[in-house]
DNA sequence: GACATCTTTGCCTAATCGGCAAAGTTTGCT
DNA sequence: AGCAAACTTTGCCGATTAGGCAAAGATGTC
């Protein structure tokens, strides 16, 4: 079976691994969180915690690293014949960003979750951490582009790195913009300008 | 004094250091460096090593960090009227990328320190690190940018985040790149096609 | 049901991390 | 020059992390 009981119950494992730690460090702060106390928090023990993740950072940035897959999934699911950069479009707005979502449901923006994530993500390590987890990803998301694309070489390679950097910086816009905007607005724009090649403001 | 002795002497010593991460983990292989080594190999104590660098992973990719501040530097410096995109290709070219150069001079790629490069960036945790080491510089980066384009917020973070992209998918190029090409070239290219949104290729 | 495979766990040793304060340098000021 | 403030280096130390190994427990296959 491709994907069994074990299977399902690894998954399930991981992410209460990581949402574990997502809000211990949220509550606690990084520094004050040992990994015993996350293994703790999702019910396995210390050992297993490194089975899975081999720091807090990589567990906290775990939920990234499988949204970024599921936006390449989502990009091998589109219609072939849509023009490239829709489709990338239309397959990163699916997935949003970020650790608003989830959290048990689509709860409101809450407040308080909110400002926790925010302080959170100012972790230097952190933002590190969500720098590899795009680096990780990105093969998985270069793949998809060379099939659709059916190129080779450096061009996946290029274009998921550039999603990739578009998706940081809307987070980074996402983080700072107030008042909030929805994160799928600030992306979208993002996108646009790149496929228009990054012009430079007000210099026609 | 903007820069005494203290300044250049502290300098030294994380160049000192980063080298001595790069020579022995070509030589050796990341994992049987212990940082105590390389604290050895540059003559200080390992607790002044910690001062410096939090990880063997962040001593290498120290070098990395710095190419990044001085393309933003020589970014300050293009005459201001250049258009972005040129002053941009400029800067980049300007520092070329990732430890060929150095090594005490201008040697000729050597063909065992190159494939021992190669090995070494092969180490997940380094390539984690690189991306790390861009997402670090991309605020300098991106405040050189703010400045030169006098706009603010998303759009020279943006910038900022799609060149690193750029420098990551050239260095991957590079690497992989058999016959080996420059990467002065490769990079042209790739801030080329940037410029240009990226077009699909064969989809006029 | 019996056997193979994978996951979890505890145990253990080496290595890393980072606070603290003593000792040594450099800098700014007079 | 002389001196004090500021900074850097270093050793020391306890807490934490890192990861190999093998026993025990689940799951998958036939």
């Amino acid at each position: 079976m491709a994907d069994g009981l074990r299977e399902r119950k690894k998954q399930e494992t991981r992410i209460a691994l990581s949402w574990a730690a997502v809000r211990l460090t949220v509550e606690h702060g990084l520094a004050n969180v040992r990994i015993e106390d996350i293994a703790a928090e999702a019910g396995v023990s210390l050992r297993t915690f490194r089975n899975y993740f081999s720091s807090k950072a990589e567990a906290i940035a775990a939920r990234e690293v499988d949204r970024s897959l599921r936006i390449a999934e989502e990009l091998r699911a589109r219609p072939a014949d849509e023009p490239l950069w829709t489709a990338i479009r239309m397959s990163a707005e699916s997935q949003f960003a970020l650790g608003v979502e989830g959290h048990g449901g689509e709860q409101p923006p809450d407040e308080r979750w909110l400002a926790g994530i925010r302080l959170m993500m100012t972790e230097p390590s952190l933002q590190g951490e969500m720098a590899r987890a795009h680096a990780a990803a990105s093969e998985e998301y270069a793949a998809a582009i060379a099939d659709r694309t059916g190129t080779q070489g450096l061009y996946p390679r290029l274009v998921a790195e550039v999603v990739g950097a578009a998706r940081t910086a809307a987070s980074a816009e996402w983080l700072r913009a107030d008042p909030p905007r929805p994160i799928a607005e600030i992306l979208r724009e993002v996108l646009d300008l790149i496929s228009a090649g990054l012009p430079e403001p007000g210099h026609n």
